[in-house]
DNA sequence: CCTTGACCTTGAGTGCGCTCAAGGATGTTC
DNA sequence: GAACATCCTTGAGCGCACTCAAGGTCAAGG
């Protein structure tokens, strides 16, 4: 059970379009890609792995050029991994942050559906709520 | 103190680029913008509450379509109120949803980071790990 | 006056990440 | 042996959200 299977397999596996995972290859983020005799590209289990972790980091905002570079440093074996480990944790300090600021978007939008609530209750339009969220002002103003 | 000023004044006041500003009008995205003698755009301090109140929610994800329903449902007075309430409920539940994958591909990361170190340590390549970070298997199969 | 700088309009260009079209080859199934 | 799915390459096109270039108008300061 070699379990190698081709690029439509492969969609079917990560969810990707066949045309992406073309593009993708191009791009340089998939790496060791072989041919059968009819020159069809031949894919294993681990290109399923790698386009599912590269996919995951790509809707966390690793941009193509940042997963181009991991997918070059993967091969060049052992000696890269401390710049591997560095470029996922510049990504997760970005993600850190994304989610803070989520949170206080997350907020905003509360007080503005209260905000809306109180208008529509009282048929009037209340005072202007400030623009930074509650407790950005808490946290930066104790 | 009337407090109006030029396209300029907005821009420094809200960040934006002058160019952005102007293309956001043509997008619907700023209503009753009214102009000098000359010509000239002329904004008070309600446009950069309403700049500034957008671009919280571009940055977290809500589309220029959607930022011109809500200005233009703005224009149209109380009665649209639940509507309005209706689309920054979505947002947010996109902006919940959002937060949950972001904190998902964090521990995910932290996981490939600590293989990397385990590799790194025993110069030779551990057992691969499973594509969904831990805390998602945990919250599947208990 | 005249220069300087902020402003105007129209329309084209950019960067990212795909997505598809055209035209053709291969391989499996009946 | 013919139909059909799947694959191939090259190159163009798209959607989003800007961003800028060209060629001008207008107003305040020196």
């Amino acid at each position: 059970m070699s379990e190698r299977f081709h690029i439509g397999g492969l969609a079917k596996r990560t969810g990707r379009s066949v045309h992406t995972i073309r593009w993708y290859e191009t791009q340089g983020l998939i790496p060791r890609v072989e041919r059968d005799g009819g020159g069809r590209r031949v894919y294993e289990p681990d290109h399923v792995e790698h386009l599912i972790f590269l996919d995951r980091m790509r809707r966390t905002g690793m941009s193509v050029a940042e997963m181009r570079r991991l997918t070059s440093l993967g091969l060049a074996g052992w000696r890269t991994l401390p710049e591997r480990q560095a470029l996922l944790l510049a990504l997760r300090a970005r993600v850190e942050e994304r989610i803070h600021e989520l949170q206080a978007a997350r907020t905003l939008i509360d007080e503005k559906v209260g905000y809306y609530d109180q208008w529509a209750r009282q048929k009037k339009r209340p005072p202007p709520l400030p623009a930074v969220p509650t407790a950005a002002r808490a946290r930066a103003a104790p």
